[in-house]
DNA sequence: ATGGGCACCTGGCTGC
DNA sequence: TGCAGCCAGGTGCCCA
């Protein structure tokens, strides 16, 4: 899936092509996602318009006229716009049309992604409400994490991936950032000074907001929302680069893996 | 409360 | 060429 830039850039790349849009129906090709898709959705949905499109954590929210679409991409998700009448390819298993004539179009192989409405306030549903910060806000800084940590000893890298400490730090940019701060992943939540989270909260905002502004990194299923095939990466210090030499130390990078996730480090980097 | 592990699913790659 | 085995960006939930 997605981490939270390709999310971000999935936003930015929809929300102008449907706010203000009225919604004429919802076609679902398979109801099949992580929670069966509403056999009612295309009912509700029908003559509502778009207001706005935004994101929590890694859930997309699209805002009607009287309740939210909520949607999470999953491990494999990605959503497209394409004019009425494109013939669906595999795995397009949801398309919501506008009466404009585009569908914003849901593909899924994995099917780990879901898509569902509530007119209730979607902040407070029970999948969002005991989210942690938002990592690219101010309320979230090294001492937070500080603070968060003290009595924790699971891994470091497990602790920032824990969405109720902190949303939005995937597996890859967990890595990244634990580079960045030079702090190496398998260390004890708790034995991580107040000094390195403060540089490690600045690496995760660093990290995050540079892969947003390459517009997300590529990776094999994430398509570009309008559909361009024009791909971005952003440069990976540790993650996949096993056996590699480090671009910085040239020490070579290891892996492990921590919590079923495969980890990256540089021992000479990071302590 | 915390932490560990499993589950959900398909597809691509590797190696025999 | 075929196929088994392994791996992949997430996260909710069950259990100790």
């Amino acid at each position: 899936m997605p981490e939270l830039p390709e999310v971000e850039t999935t936003r930015r790349g929809i929300a102008p092509h449907i706010i203000g849009q009225r919604i004429s129906r919802v076609t679902v090709r398979d109801a099949r996602l992580r929670w069966p898709v509403d056999p009612a959705l295309s009912r509700k949905l029908a003559g509502q318009t778009v207001r706005d499109v935004a994101r929590r954590a890694k859930y997309l929210l699209i805002t009607l006229d009287r309740g939210s679409v909520i949607l999470h991409l999953g491990m494999s998700g990605s959503l497209r716009i394409v004019p009425q009448g494109t013939p669906p390819v595999a795995h397009d298993h949801v398309d919501i049309l506008f009466a404009n004539g585009l569908v914003l179009r849901f593909n899924d192989p994995r099917r780990f992604g879901s898509l569902f409405y509530t007119e209730a306030d979607p902040l407070e549903h029970k999948l969002l409400c005991a989210l942690g910060p938002e990592p690219l806000e101010r309320a979230f800084d090294g001492d937070y994490l500080f603070e968060k940590s003290r009595g924790r000893k699971l891994a470091c890298k497990l602790f920032i991936m824990n969405n109720a400490i902190v949303v939005g730090v995937g597996n890859i940019y967990a890595s990244e950032s634990l580079f960045v701060a030079g702090i190496r992943p398998g260390r004890a939540a708790q034995r991580v000074t107040r000094a390195e989270y403060r540089q490690l909260a600045t690496a995760i905002k660093s990290v995050l907001r540079k892969a947003i502004r390459k517009g997300g990194t590529t990776l094999r299923d994430f398509t570009q929302p309008d559909g361009n095939t024009g791909y971005f990466s952003i440069h990976l210090n540790v993650y996949g680069r096993e056996g590699e030499a480090c671009h910085v130390c040239g020490t070579t990078i290891r892996q492990k893996v921590f919590g079923q996730r495969a980890t990256y480090w540089c021992p000479g980097c990071q302590r």
